[in-house]
DNA sequence: CCGGGATTGTAGCGCTTTGTATCAGCTACG
DNA sequence: CGTAGCTGATACAAAGCGCTACAATCCCGG
């Protein structure tokens, strides 16, 4: 993080949008505010956030709703406002996907403790899947242009890749010497949870793997980690 | 074998330890309890947790203090637990470094949801991504390419390694000269905790002498502490 | 709207890896 | 020497994974 934190406050309460980021940017964040999810997507779209301050009871789309959807695709930090305090509501929140939970009426000084706690924790900006676009990357000896969703290997010979090898690719280059389950990987690459018997994604490393191992058989970039995923094992390079 | 989340409870009541964690283990996840600051130490030092919840009211060393000490120098994730539900101590709990707070009394379901909700945050940082990976080590005349887990001998012949030979071997090289128990092993490679009759690690270390020893029925790498466990005889170099 | 090729999901076989049981040998210690 | 506790090795069974084949689906030009 180079600058400042940006926060986006999100709640339908004029008082309480105005009195949070004014609290925020007197204790060195920067903040935004919107007042429902139409307002939210279009700062989302314009700006770069590190972390979304949500309430969730708002007319529209609801905040439970909101957060069940961005916490599947983006990968942004949420902490949730809520009127209920009960124990049954706060656990919704916690495992809808998000970072943590604030029930109404909150302490301002609490709210940017927990700010803090989650930022602190928050893993260092990874190469995502905004980042990655229109890049050149390379990665052991390989060297993948995003926008063509073509590879070129060693020998400067190009390997044309699907969309779902690249999905793949590209998710495993987002991180680099992780071990991603499938699940984990299904998600990312195809937005659905597995079924119970699910080897679609066996299958579709094992495609990729045909592409871009020098030894299909006995593969070094991409490992398997037994019954815990895959890993890609490279340093990630971006090149332009 | 699924390597669950492993959970250190730190609490001076008996009852509660012991509820947190029946609980927890029912609940998918894998935990560990400790009374106090002392046994909490000499549990971290030997084996592998994910996160740790964290008393606030304990005798001898505070919650707070333990917690303080050990953000500045492990990166574990911590949730306190306190009786004073009041704005200021929660604050100071976060300010400290913790990742998380619960108020007693709390529900154990959220707690839970908590602890998912911090690990889910936190990179799962093992082996995998650890000092060790992306490296080429040497050791005793043999050299080790952690990304292709490709072992070669000193007369260049080359020796594929399984993944658990090869997890076994780099918790070995991640402390040479030092005897490991097997129960510390088990929780290193796998994240298990041993059975009464575990002969896990015995067979591993049998199964990765074959590959490694020059004269598996006279071991001269990993030799054998009896009763104690096992440890690794060699320098260890890392060539790149 | 249709047809054909490319792509992607599903099923299943078979190999590899790994955990457990068991036995036999070894060591320490009387 | 004899015994008890460990350890090493072998055998076996279960689980995980790679790969092939095939079915379903998508894509795109006509």
């Amino acid at each position: 993080m180079n600058s400042l934190p940006h926060i986006l406050v999100v709640d339908d309460h004029r008082q309480i949008r105005d009195s949070v980021t004014r609290f925020l940017e007197r204790n060195g964040m920067r903040a935004t505010a919107a007042k429902d999810a139409r307002e939210m997507e279009e700062k989302l779209a314009k700006g770069h956030f590190d972390l979304m301050v949500l309430d969730v009871m708002m007319p529209g789309e609801d905040g439970l709703s909101i957060c069940k959807r961005l916490s599947a695709e983006k990968r942004l930090p949420i902490i949730m406002l809520t009127a209920l305090g009960q124990d049954q509501d706060r656990i919704v929140g916690l495992e809808i996907g998000a970072d943590d939970y604030l029930p109404k009426p909150f302490n301002p000084r609490e709210l940017l403790a927990r700010i803090k706690a989650v930022l602190r924790r928050a893993p260092e900006e990874r190469l995502e899947a905004g980042p990655l676009s229109g890049r050149i990357l390379r990665f052991g000896g390989l060297t993948l242009d995003t926008d063509a969703h073509m590879l070129t290997d060693r020998d400067g010979n190009r390997v044309q890749l699907t969309t779902a090898d690249f999905r793949l690719l590209t998710v495993l280059l987002a991180r680099p010497r992780t071990v991603l389950s499938r699940e984990q990987i299904l998600d990312l690459t195809a937005g659905r949870a597995a079924g119970p018997l699910d080897r679609t994604i066996d299958n579709q490393i094992s495609r990729l793997r045909r592409k871009i191992e020098m030894d299909p058989l006995r593969p070094t970039l991409i490992t398997t980690v037994r019954s815990q995923g895959y890993s890609l094992n490279a340093d990630v390079e971006v090149v332009e």
